[in-house]
DNA sequence: TAGATTGTTAATCGATTAACAATC
DNA sequence: TAGATTGTTAATCGATTAACAATC
């Protein structure tokens, strides 16, 4: 039965089993049990028919999973196939690494703007993206439609260029700087990439590791 | 009372609680209770107490807590005075952005060296880091204390080199690939940081707002 | 001392797991 | 049909919140 509201453990698993269910279909493999995808992801069967009911009924008893027809409810679930845009704000390393190397399109996102304030980069085209002045996001954000502002400048500016985006009317930001961003009650969706709180966690059980030995 | 098993949860917030309290460092502030850091970080005053008791008693009754002591207390627990090491494997995009722009020796860790299969990077020297042959790698490892790879390769790649470093000896993987690394019982630690995911879940949460529009 | 705030115990809430009837 | 496996309900487990005695 259909959930309204999902709780956000559930949502993070979902590009999880996205990922098992792209590499079962390139395997050829069509149909997959709850039994087969726990033992593939280290969850319980139970965990994963119960997170799946949460969007509907996408398997039949007795056979289990299609895995391509559970693979497109995944990525309709996802929002993939709703042809989000977004913009880069802070062409810097980060930046680059995203316009040059990751593939927005195959996630759903077209990219249609890069910005940055320093005058030596704007005008160039980075991964097939042209950066912008950073003077001409607002104007770029009300005058295109803009689901997504991906924010990749320095800790000192995130906030500053947040409340900017925010006020120009994006609908969600993709945080990459090590700052909470404070949203100012706006309603946009966030998401963060935490290098720094990753690799804190991951200093944590090293350390615990090392104090049990 | 001191806790012999924290919960995952648990050890994601202690990272987010030390950079508050650098910013109140940074700030001057001398001392902060739960309610003023539950406000800062959206949580319940509850909580925080909650959490900390976790790893001892941090505070003091009708004071608060000690901006200076509660931050030192933290960089012990999260092991970065532990003088950790670490390795970066494929210096591509990632591999160079990490070695050019993380401060690793904030994090307490020492990135000893990069390795990379393409001919043309072995050699260089990347933010102040030598790239060598990834045939190395193994022997490496075997003559130095390695605390962390750093898993910054193909997905095509990553199961295998992930085997190479654990049997070599390595103590936690820090994993970049959008692949699920099976650590084959080796009691490997691993963090992951996969930018895809959290797309995706913020891909999720948009579409769901239009859908509720 | 009076006010503030901790650490901890108890209560509540939510998430995971187990069980099983339904059914392909 | 018999076997397999779902979707869902109930039971368990764990995490968060509330309450409060202890005490600075």
């Amino acid at each position: 039965m259909k959930k309204d509201q999902v709780s956000k453990n559930v949502v993070w698993r979902m590009p999880r089993y996205l990922r098992k269910l792209d590499e079962l279909a390139d395997a050829g493999v069509e149909r997959v049990s709850s039994t087969e995808l726990g033992r593939r992801t280290g969850l319980t069967p139970s965990q994963i028919r119960q997170d799946l009911s949460c969007f509907g009924e996408f398997g039949q008893q007795g056979y289990g999973y299609n895995v391509s027809s559970l693979r497109a409810a995944l990525r309709r679930i996802l929002g993939m196939e709703q042809n989000h845009t977004a913009i880069l704000v802070g062409a810097g390393r980060i930046g680059q690494t995203l316009l040059e190397g990751f593939d927005f399109s195959r996630r759903g996102f077209a990219l249609l703007s890069a910005f940055d304030i320093r005058p030596e980069l704007t005008g160039a085209s980075v991964g097939g993206v042209t950066v912008r002045d950073a003077a001409e996001i607002s104007g770029f954000i009300r005058e295109n439609r803009v689901d997504v502002a991906i924010l990749a400048v320095t800790r000192a500016a995130a906030q500053r260029v947040a409340d900017e985006v925010i006020a120009a009317g994006v609908r969600a930001i993709w945080n990459f700087t090590e700052m909470d961003i404070d949203l100012r009650g706006s309603g946009v969706v966030i998401g963060s990439v935490h290098f720094s709180d990753s690799l804190l966690s991951l200093s944590y059980h090293l350390h615990e590791r090392e104090a049990a030995e």
